[in-house]
DNA sequence: GGTGAAACTTCTAATAA
DNA sequence: TTATTAGAAGTTTCACC
């Protein structure tokens, strides 16, 4: 399915998925091969813009960030849409956002401190010219997937 | 709103949120500290769990997962919530999901090759004992706000 | 708390295989 | 493509502010 990438490489993806900060000289004693190798594949990588970056995973929590929900956004014109995002992307407490198909026109991601937080936000996003609902889904608990197991499960390693 | 953290370990995870890879020496040189400051300050904040680790960013369209979407996941009992999630996180191309309120009792996010990889996904999570039905929400394109600015512009650093 | 320097480890690029 | 190697760079510790 992806061209010019071997186990190694997918390998090497893992670990850093893991831990980004792992040292190269570790990873290759895990997958038995040399550092340099490892520098050379990862550079590779990222001149291929398969490696975009690394970036810390900070606990919302811990930050006082106790209050995540999803917020489901009703455009009244989809002409509107990439200006919504725009002005979305300015909101910061907005951490993720997608034009989407379906019931909504989009859907976001909020992070905020506390429900009287999220009221100040939810009602930015409301502002937002061209929006005409907004429907909140107050997230009870969240799992994250995606940085552990990718690759190792997809493609079985 | 965050006892025990200054400013200094507020640039510090900025710039570690940026790019989890820069040197502790380039830091220190930019925020007006010495090294052994920030590596002192790093260990601190993760050992209060603020910085629970580091991972790398990968393109998911470079690796040949184009397609995103969004699944509403509408819940017959709320106390299979639980049952679900774990379900959920068996299922490798569902990268983040949420136990919520609103509409759906639960929503995750998963990440395809393409339609008919999403088909089969769709129609595993819909196999998840517990799930009444499915509402998709396709993203059509993804803004991520999250990695770069959030606390620069939150705490007014 | 922070600093700066010493000791240690890792990175990187060039060369060789 | 991979291994080796040596100089550069980064990390970590610690005695001292």
């Amino acid at each position: 399915m992806i061209r010019n990438i071997d186990k190694v490489d997918l390998q090497i993806l893992d670990f850093l998925i893991a831990d980004a900060r792992m040292p190269y000289t570790e990873i290759a004693k895990n997958i038995g091969v040399s550092a340099g190798t490892v520098h050379v594949r990862v550079k590779k990588l990222e001149k291929r813009g398969l490696i975009q970056g690394a970036s810390l995973v900070v606990n919302y929590e811990v930050m006082g960030y106790s209050f995540t929900a999803y917020v489901g956004i009703i455009i009244g014109r989809s002409s509107d849409s990439d200006k919504i995002m725009t002005n979305l992307t300015k909101i910061p407490e907005v951490t993720v956002a997608n034009i989407t198909s379906g019931q909504f026109g989009a859907l976001c991601k909020i992070r905020c401190r506390d429900t009287s937080h999220a009221k100040n936000v939810i009602y930015k996003i409301n502002d937002v010219s061209g929006v005409v609902r907004t429907e909140s889904m107050i997230s009870l608990e969240e799992t994250i997937n995606d940085k552990k197991r990718l690759f190792k499960q997809i493609f079985e390693l």
